[in-house]
DNA sequence: TGAATATATGAACATATATTCATATGTTCA
DNA sequence: TGAACATATGAATATATGTTCATATATTCA
């Protein structure tokens, strides 16, 4: 399919392809959703917080547990457990001294897997 | 379902649970696998992206449309759609002087739904 | 070939963020 | 109550990263 012609504005000024920009723009969600969208992927974006919520997925774990399972400061591991419960990602229980996470959501594990099929596709090709 | 101690050892020197830490850790997928998810959502992990995705997704555009669709500057976006095309989340075809630019992997919008279910959920609680 | 145009890119700057260190908080138990 | 322990947190530091600005590259057309 070719693409028509829709404008013959420079870049510059207007737009070139006028009509597709302001049919795209009506399909698009509101800013503020594609930014909370963004956020939630930030969280994800950190290796350490990964290794977290795939923990949590097995089991759920006492803080000291994960550091030592990471290989990580407890400061560092409470630090990010911070971020995962105000994202809404992990909740905690506690007994006695001990504070045991685990995950929040059933939908982390979904968005996991369609990213890792992203990944191993990219991988064997 | 209560927690049994499966050590006695204190947090400090060698872990509580250790059964629980030995079998997550048994569950885990390597390393380099977690650095990768977490290396995508890296790149989903910013708006302008997500808005660049969210377009593509509707669209093949060329970079002066994205750029006046986001009201950003050609630069930026040429900038971001680097990023992309690394992550091989998208492709570009030359036609004269214009790069049009589309989504390279279906996966995205599934990561996408799934991400924005998480969201919609804790919005309305 | 040279001007015009669309895109790409390197350097610089500002901002965001992950970890460390020190310390505070909360809980148990003697 | 006080000691021991698990966790949380504020400040500081180092690093990563998004945008801007200037400029390079690539293509078309007169």
């Amino acid at each position: 399919m070719q693409i028509k012609p829709e404008a013959v504005e420079r870049c510059g000024d207007t737009v070139i392809h006028e009509e597709t920009v302001n049919r795209v723009r009506e399909l698009m969600p509101p800013d503020e959703t594609l930014y909370d969208l963004a956020e939630l992927f930030k969280v994800f974006g950190d290796s350490t917080r990964v290794r977290i919520l795939w923990a949590l997925d097995e089991s759920e774990m006492c803080v000291c547990d994960i550091a030592a399972l990471l290989g990580m400061t407890q400061s560092a591991v409470s630090h990010q457990l911070r971020h995962l419960k105000q994202a809404k990602l992990v909740t905690n229980r506690r007994e006695g001294k001990t504070v045991f996470y685990s995950l929040a959501d059933e939908h982390v594990r979904q968005v996991f897997d369609q990213a890792l099929e992203h990944i191993l596709e990219d991988r064997y090709e």
